[in-house]
DNA sequence: TCTGGGGTCCTAGGACCC
DNA sequence: TCTGGGGTCCTAGGACCC
């Protein structure tokens, strides 16, 4: 099974001021300080009556649409998915049970059946539980596998209650194959329908007729991917899960700036605010990264029609904010050539648990070892106080967002 | 495409090794 | 630099998901 919560964010919101969320109007918009600012989530209601739906810009709002826009609260919408993942463990064990975002997880219900029932009782009683807890509608596509139920959950059960849809390996001419838009099948977005038009081929069936050589040629393992799930097929099993490679994932964070950034220092700034950001969350985890990447879009194309950059450099493995600064700041001012700046963010990969401390020629241990100290007493002053209650004085110039954005949650309110 | 933010995976091409 | 064949690691960029 694979269960997504009904408008998730616009749910919690409706529940918040007692409403019912299938009856609301009400969307949930992310910045309201910016007239760019985007719709986060919006209610079915909103999403029927006026195309209001995920990535809407608060611009596009009319004043005649009876909507009413709330402020995320996104440490809310966290703690709900934490009960409903509760709820959906009272049914399968940990290994048959995924989290794939905020508001979807797949269960592997093939065991369970002795004990709940067939696959529609199942679901039923998951709705139940999950509507009668916390009053979010959960959504379920069943399927032979992971696939078929996603393909169920996005192309079927979202539509009608009692929001329940089932695929199998026999509906795939009837119901895979005949799915509307290429985009709507998991896995291919814009760039993936325009090469397959471009190959004549622009529904599922006819990608399950095209060679699977033909496929492989042009998108490489993805093409064989493709031929496979046009099919349904898809082996994996939550309880034989893949282990991603350790150096292949990282995380990081950045920002939209509410404005241009044109002033080295500005961007500097704000650069190594992200950086901290990002060598706080190392540091929490006790992990060091020996990757370092930034990304940095421009406010308009510059002369040779470049929108952004990006660049990466390894590092010696470290979680210190200084360290990582420093190789943020070389890689900016090596490939910057004074664009206007409107998006910044830095990301680190190859993350693993430290094994040992490199020391530096240039730096006395004793010296190290105080430095060490000093950001985990920062990080700890931080996680008692807030993150305001200690902030560096550069954060207090033109170009610092981190004061203003201390209490957000993924870039959210929190 | 951008608008907001956070992720993962794949491929081409360069540089280097034996 | 080329000769023969096999391989790894790295960076940059593209594409997808929520």
């Amino acid at each position: 099974m694979c269960i997504d919560c009904k408008s998730f964010y616009a749910s919690v919101e409706a529940i918040r001021s007692a409403e019912y969320p299938l009856a609301a109007k009400n969307a949930v918009l992310s910045r309201e300080e910016s007239a760019g600012g985007l719709i986060l989530a919006a209610s079915p209601l909103c999403k029927a009556n006026y195309g209001v739906r995920l990535g809407t810009r608060q611009y596009e709002l009319r004043p005649d649409m009876d909507i009413q826009v709330v402020e995320p609260h996104m440490s809310d919408y966290i703690r709900i998915n934490y009960t409903i993942n509760d709820i959906y463990r009272h049914y399968v064990t940990d290994s048959e049970w995924y989290v794939y975002s905020i508001d979807e997880s797949f269960l592997d219900v093939t065991l369970a059946h002795g004990l709940f029932g067939s696959n529609g009782q199942m679901a039923a009683a998951i709705q139940d539980e999950v509507f009668d807890t916390t009053g979010i509608v959960a959504t379920v596509g069943i399927g032979d596998n992971m696939l078929l139920a996603k393909l169920a959950l996005d192309n079927e059960a979202k539509t009608n209650a009692p929001w329940q849809a089932t695929w199998t390996y026999t509906d795939v001419p009837n119901k895979l194959w005949k799915i509307d838009h290429l985009t709507d099948f998991w896995s291919i977005g814009s760039k993936t329908k325009e090469k397959l038009n471009l190959m004549g081929i622009y529904t599922l069936g006819e990608v399950a007729y095209t060679p699977i050589e033909v496929l492989h040629k042009r998108f490489g393992v993805l093409g064989d991917a493709l031929y496979f799930h046009s099919w349904g097929i898809d082996y994996s099993r939550l309880s034989r899960r893949y282990k991603p490679r350790r150096d292949a994932t990282g995380f990081g964070n950045s920002q939209v700036l509410m404005r241009d950034y044109v002033h080295q220092v500005e961007c500097e700034t704000v650069l190594a605010e992200i950086t901290d950001q990002v060598a706080t969350r190392l540091r929490k985890r006790h992990l060091v990264a020996s990757v370092i990447a930034i990304e940095i879009g421009f406010s308009e194309p510059d002369k040779d029609g470049k929108t952004h950059f990006g660049t990466q450099t390894r590092i010696e493995p470290t979680n210190r904010t200084d360290e990582m600064v420093q190789a943020v700041r070389y890689m900016f001012n090596k490939n910057w050539e004074g664009q206007a700046l409107r998006h910044v963010g830095v990301r680190v990969t190859k993350v693993r648990r430290p094994e040992s401390v490199q020391l530096n020629f240039w730096e006395p241990a004793e010296k190290h070892v105080a430095h060490d100290q000093l950001e985990q007493t920062i990080d700890r002053i931080r996680s008692r106080f807030g993150f305001k209650a200690l902030v560096r004085a550069s954060s207090k110039t033109a170009g610092g967002t981190a004061i203003s954005r201390a209490g957000l949650v993924g870039g959210h309110q929190a």
